[in-house]
DNA sequence: ATGGGCACCTGGCTGC
DNA sequence: TGCAGCCAGGTGCCCA
């Protein structure tokens, strides 16, 4: 869709996101071609020939490709006009997301060089999730959603993947054993590829890119069911705060 | 080095 | 119906 694809403009309406959109960006970006799109956890990579744009949409940004004339609305911070006349255009209205432009290796950037490994791949294993708790005093849940540690698990399925895993959320991360390392590994990894594959989750009303809602919250154990039952053993599904984020679990299944 | 708390924002929902 | 107060899917930064 993008790749191979000229820019011919960038058109930016509001440059305070998280971080300020870069005075330059328009003359770097204009008539430079989209080489690759790649991804680094939740940073998307655009990939020019003469750098990368880094983009993250934060909690509520979105990413669309419109066809031409696309009226922009309220909180359509920033688009790119390509040359085949479609608009790639940038919606987040709490602006906590992010475009930033970086030359060079973009995994060399600060906000990527530190991220740990991706979890879907072979090096997000028990091995390297049992070392990286070694030692650690916090909690695996707020471990988990550290991207130094785990990178891709938000506050939704950090609960959701721990009590797959049957694992209580205050469990300190350096007590969590071989056995429970090798599980949680691999409830992350269940959790993220269907989550991925049904579009995500919705809550309220929410919606991706394509205007659709994503239907992961339908298959929740935990989040968001404060005092309903738990799916496998019916225990009133318990919802404390951690670190300034909601908690759900089961005080049954997990321990 | 580690861990805890704060900050950035808008909007939707709840309850008075 | 209006409105104040609370809560929210992320994550980097500062400070102890």
């Amino acid at each position: 869709m993008l790749q191979n694809h000229r820019v011919v403009e960038l058109i930016v309406r509001e440059r305070r996101l998280r971080w300020p959109i870069p005075d330059h960006l328009e003359s770097t970006l204009r008539d430079q071609i989209v080489r690759k799109v790649t991804r680094r956890a939740k940073y998307l990579l655009l990939r020019f020939d003469h750098g990368t744009l880094i983009v993250h949409l934060g909690m509520s940004g979105s990413l669309r490709i419109l066809p031409p004339d696309t009226v922009p609305k309220i909180h359509d911070h920033w688009e790119l006009r390509l040359d085949t006349k479609k608009i790639l255009r940038y919606h987040d209205p709490r602006r906590f997301g992010s475009a930033l432009w970086t030359t060079g290796d973009p995994h060399a950037h600060p906000l990527l060089i530190k991220l740990a490994p991706e979890p879907l791949s072979q090096a997000f294993d028990a091995q390297y999730l049992h070392r990286t708790t070694r030692k650690r005093n916090i909690t695996i849940k707020q471990l988990i959603m550290n991207s130094h540690h785990v990178v891709g698990v938000g506050n939704i399925y950090a609960s959701e993947s721990l009590f797959r895993a049957k694992i209580a959320p205050r469990r300190i991360a350096k007590r969590i054993t071989r056995a429970q390392a090798l599980i949680l590994t691999a409830t992350i990894k269940a959790v993220l590829a269907e989550a991925i594959k049904i579009g995500g989750t919705t809550l309220r009303d929410y919606v991706n890119a394509e205007g659709i809602p994503g239907y992961f919250s339908q298959k929740l154990f935990v989040y968001d069911r404060a005092d309903q039952a738990c799916r496998v053993c019916r225990t009133p599904i318990k919802q404390f705060v951690q670190g300034q984020r909601s908690t759900y679990w089961c005080p049954t299944c997990q321990k």
